[in-house]
DNA sequence: AGGTCAACCTGAGCGC
DNA sequence: TGCGCTCAGGTTGACC
């Protein structure tokens, strides 16, 4: 599922019942997702508070008073889900009823906190991952340690991806990829920002021009902008996690529009490609 | 060093 | 109804 404005969904959803409150009970449902669970992870988080939630990368990181950060990844199919009563349920907006003891199968871990409410972290095809790790020495973590820049950082400008891109010969739909270079894009906002700044997926990255850096760059800050404010795209996995829908698929312009017209209307029809691996919609008329 | 590709895992959709 | 194939929002380790 998850680029970085439907991690960002999900962190706005779960922060009003994690953010300053304390976990009172965590349980895992297997022993692993993309990895085991941490050495005594139920433990570690039991009895903790979250001092703050954040995100970096398509990570969330919750800040525990224990001075470990849990890391939550979720994958390609990773969901977190909130089920909230009283008081908990009217700050999220919601109401789940509790269903009992009806998780399903992929419903991989329960936590608990003193809301009161119930978040489920589910993930059928458990590419997904949580970690513990202590908050201080978390940039320097293999995790992070190489992630690049938050793109809706001030400081990602044209001349900071410039710099990033400098002399690279993958084409600028792969370098775009790579967490390396900018932090949080994922295949549905690298073509649709490629598609709104008229640049070829196929351009190699060392060969864009400063005036096309200058429509890229905030052509990936509104995409991703724009998609935060219609609560992530949904295509298969993604909900928020008070169950609604994220509404950004209907504003793609490329993504997931194989041989339908073209939105700029050239006449040309949208084309799919694939490029290290993945699938790349274009224009080939309007992307140079 | 830099770049590409298969593998990890499950489920949905499609053609037959 | 079912089988087999392809594809899916990500990351990583092995390989040129």
């Amino acid at each position: 599922m998850p680029e970085l404005p439907e991690v960002e969904t999900v962190r706005l959803g779960i922060a009003p019942v994690l953010e300053g409150h304390i976990i009172t009970q965590a349980q895992t449902r297997r022993g692993d997702l993309r990895r085991p669970f941490p050495k005594d992870f139920a433990a570690r988080l039991k009895g903790h508070k979250v001092k703050r939630l954040r995100r970096r990368a398509k990570y969330i990181l919750a800040d525990l008073d224990s001075g470990e950060t849990l890391v939550i990844h979720l994958g390609m199919s990773g969901r977190m889900t909130v089920q909230a009563e009283g008081k908990a349920a009217s700050k999220i907006g919601t109401y789940v009823h509790d269903q009992g003891e009806g998780l399903s199968k992929h419903d991989h871990v329960v936590l608990e906190t003193d809301a009161p409410a119930r978040i489920l972290f589910n993930d059928h095809r458990r590419f997904g991952l949580m970690e513990l790790i202590p908050t201080e020495t978390l940039e320097k973590d293999k995790l992070f340690r190489d992630i690049g820049i938050e793109p809706l950082s001030p400081r990602f400008s044209a001349k900071h991806l410039a710099m990033s891109l400098a002399g690279k010969k993958t084409p600028i739909k792969s370098a775009l990829l790579d967490q390396r270079v900018v932090a949080g894009l994922g295949n549905i906002y690298v073509s649709e920002a490629l598609f709104r700044s008229h640049i070829s997926p196929k351009r190699l990255a060392g060969s864009l021009k400063t005036n096309e850096m200058k429509r890229l760059v905030p052509a990936i800050k509104k995409v991703l902008r724009d998609a935060i404010k219609a609560g992530g795209s949904s295509l298969r996995d993604h909900a928020r996690p008070d169950g609604a829908l994220g509404e950004f698929q209907h504003h793609f312009l490329v993504y997931d529009r194989e041989g339908k017209p073209c939105k700029l209307g050239c006449k040309d029809k949208v084309r799919r490609i694939v490029q290290a691996g993945r699938s790349t919609f274009y224009c080939p008329k309007c992307q140079k």
